[in-house]
DNA sequence: CTACGAGTTCGAGCGCGCTCTAAGTCAAGC
DNA sequence: GCTTGACTTAGAGCGCGCTCGAACTCGTAG
């Protein structure tokens, strides 16, 4: 497999494939007659699992430490364990984190739904209070 | 309350508070004689706010969409209610992926918890066949 | 033979969200 | 009256994770 095929399949950009693959989060690939990496399938898991760490939040940094370990091979497997133990639980902070703000949401969107008026109102008042005599010169977020 | 005391408060830093007002996250402070910013407590309200909306993951871009409909006043609260319902279902997907991965995490690392062995030495051999002969030149990401 | 498309390397550039420095002003305490 | 420390502005710089462009080499189809 190629590296056009693996992007297809994988999601990746050939470009993201080739940085993944420099800055060690891929192995090396082989090379045919050609200089061209050939790939086997077997990447596809590994990247799939790749991309779960990096959905999940983990840094690339970390997902190294992994890749690390997993190259040192057999003796590695219970730090490679203790890491994503250890992952899992910022996981679970980050779903309880989320979890919260969504009922702080509900409250306020729930305050919008009354009638579209009241606490939110009141809000914007205060708002546009402390906005008065300001306005004029801005900047842009980069 | 001066930028110092509202940086304790609220957890920002000043620079970070003084980038906010630059781009327009937060009004324009009224300034003392000496052109020190001046707040009102209600601003911790609105920073907070920001705050939930920042670790649900919205970007600045749309914060300030959310910041300009408040500032038109009270004619807008359907469409920042809107705007916080379409954001309120973006976070619900993003925390169901999370638990999807959740689930992928627990069984990797009960494959580890097998003695430590089984699964994942497997991979590793098949990690370690694809790094054979190559090695060398690497790169560190930045 | 030539044109094409897919691959190669190297390194620069980008979007995001800050973060920090420099050079200056001001008010209060010794 | 001088020092100290918190403030001011404008603008540069950073860490992350890509993303892209330039210039080149191949292998195959017409």
């Amino acid at each position: 497999m190629k590296i056009g095929e693996l992007a297809r399949r994988s999601g990746l950009t050939a470009h993201t494939i080739r940085y993944y693959e420099r800055i060690g989060l891929l192995p090396y690939a082989d090379r045919d007659r050609s200089s061209q990496r050939d790939y086997d399938v077997s990447i596809l898991v590994w990247i799939e699992f790749l991309g779960k760490l990096k959905t999940t939040g983990m840094p690339i940094r970390e997902m190294l430490r992994y890749a690390a370990l997993r190259e040192l091979g057999s003796g590695t497997g219970p730090q490679r364990r203790a890491l994503l133990e250890r992952h899992r639980e910022q996981v679970r902070a980050r779903v309880a984190e989320l979890n919260a703000c969504l009922l702080v949401l509900d409250t306020k969107i729930d305050g919008y739904a009354d009638s579209d008026k009241r606490i939110d109102d009141y809000d914007a008042e205060l708002f546009q209070h402390r906005q008065q005599s300001s306005r004029a010169r801005q900047a842009r977020p980069r």
